[in-house]
DNA sequence: GCACTATACATAACATGTTATGTATAGGTG
DNA sequence: CACCTATACATAACATGTTATGTATAGTGC
């Protein structure tokens, strides 16, 4: 069997990370078994931030171990009941409870500095390491960009790029049949396409693209459409008049013109009509080229055309 | 305050893993209730693993998730509560069980495989973005060396290196004390500098190094102690008797140079005598080279000393 | 063909994280 | 000073992972 959480990439990294992150912590609890010592690993991060810092209230353990007080307190417990640790009521507030290492924890924490926490140190480091920047360093970032902020929060703004699947045909249609029947009128050509995405796009080697925005759903659409002998049409691009203005079209085309770079093509070219201007502005904007030899080999197959343009594929990418 | 499981370095990996991975989770628990949808991320894998591979039986579901059967059946129950999954019983093994999707389900998977997995990922690898390499391939990497050999087990083999600290003086005095009184006798200068190495080296601005191995904890030490005028000697370097046989010598002598050239130094020697062949071969084969002059300028220091050799702090450090 | 072992899944117990909420104390404000 | 609110920690409930073990069925060797 694969595995899920690795095919899936970054969409399981949750997932992931949690697989991981139990599965070390099984090792350390063998680790901490081997040495006769205490059993639970949850218990590490307080007494090593007993050790580093001396005595904490529960606060500022909870600060500086990043986790809920509620888990500071359980370890807390648990640290009492192994003797390793105590707790002082704070004279000058009676709520705050200062914790400090007892003879016992202060000597356990000692074998453990000496005689385990480099070992594990330098197995994890080992195990880690790679030819590139560190992991800690990785972590660091991420945990840095969540504070800044939530996933949520970037998973509902910004756009997707999502590709063909069968369930999407319909949207194709819809967006296309959106923006056509409303400038123009729908051509027999634009229904054959529209109703065909697989056969007619897909099977002869194009690509058909979408836009999901996050709070929106799919919101646009685009195709690389092969003509023939490597020449394809950027067509049946649209993006729904209830979500315009958030240039997702923008952000559709760039992905499309990205994609259209990396497959064997002989030329791109894409045909419109004088009306469509804020299309075209866009299509000037992200390098497409006026080009009247494109317009009298491919202007016939839409009514609506008077416009031709065609990608500069050879040309630096910028 | 700051944080304990960042100072820590990748002695903490694990629960800075988890503590992270508790935090995507968290995340993804919102994510999931603002589309409506089910409330716990912990049916995700499994819902993806039956999209993308069709039904499976539990045990192959536990394969392709890559967490333990009882998780699995845990999973699986509530996607049946939910009316999302369905099980039946093979015909060929009543033993097992087929799980797929409810027409439910499918319907549910498509709805989130289109509105909310793509941005999702997007997010993620967004967050995860770093100018190295993919944070997916190192934890790919990490999972693929704990497959090869256990934290554990990389826990209690090899050498660690561990700096000075007060209470490491007593083995630092006994591991000496063992190989001079073995070969030769205690001299004053020994038994000043074995007792007194804080003062005599630490504050003076040496270094002292311990090895340590993953079973018998530390085995071996090493002083880096300054003389005078920026020279140092490379002194006090033993290791038990007990422990011999496994290069914590060479470990330690290596780590010991390494240091040395991030140190500023104008010279580096040692003194020994020619009965400590082994050791002599030890330095020669790391750099050292016989040095006459240095004998001259040193070697009244200890009685036994016959013979000083020297360390080329400029040459390429290969 | 019976008895033992292995396999597939279920269930129990527990480790360890969370959120929500309770309780005692501190601190500020009329 | 009484009272309200905020803070520090405790506790409860639950999410979700684990290991250990139970139960039914399949397979295997005498």
């Amino acid at each position: 069997m694969p595995d899920i959480l690795q095919d899936l990439g970054y969409l399981a990294l949750g997932s992931r990370l949690k697989r991981l992150a139990e599965r070390l912590q099984a090792e350390a609890t063998q680790i901490f078994e081997q040495n006769c010592f205490i059993t639970q690993p949850s218990h590490f991060p307080l007494l090593a931030a007993l050790d580093r810092y001396g005595p904490l209230t529960v606060t500022e353990a909870v600060s500086a171990l990043g986790v809920s007080q509620p888990a500071v307190t359980r370890s807390l417990v648990g640290l009492v009941d192994m003797g390793l640790a105590e707790t002082t009521v704070s004279e000058t507030d009676r709520r705050q409870k200062t914790i400090s290492l007892t003879e016992a924890g202060t000597a356990a924490v000692a074998r453990m500095k000496r005689d385990v926490w480099p070992h594990v140190a330098r197995a994890a480091a080992e195990m880690a390491a790679g030819p590139d920047a560190s992991l800690l360093d990785q972590i660091t970032r991420i945990e840095a960009a969540l504070d800044a902020k939530s996933l949520s929060e970037r998973a509902t703004s910004g756009h997707a790029l999502i590709e063909y699947s069968d369930d999407l045909a319909g949207a194709f249609y819809d967006i296309n049949a959106e923006w056509i029947s409303d400038m123009f009128t729908l051509e027999p050509n634009d229904i054959a396409i529209l109703s065909n995405p697989k056969e007619l796009i897909i099977d002869k080697g194009g690509t058909i693209l979408f836009v999901s925005t996050g709070g929106l759903g799919i919101v646009g659409t685009c195709a690389l459409m092969p003509v023939k002998d490597g020449h394809f049409e950027l067509t049946k691009m649209g993006v729904l008049k209830s979500a315009r203005g958030r240039k997702s079209g923008e952000f559709l085309l760039a992905k499309a013109l990205e994609r259209a770079r990396t497959m064997e093509m002989n030329s791109l070219y894409l045909l419109t009509n004088r009306k469509c201007a804020a299309a075209i502005h866009l299509y000037e904007k992200l390098g497409f080229e006026h080009d009247a030899g494109m317009l009298a080999t491919y202007g016939q197959r839409y009514d609506r055309c008077d416009v031709a343009m065609s990608y500069p594929l050879d040309a630096p990418t910028a």
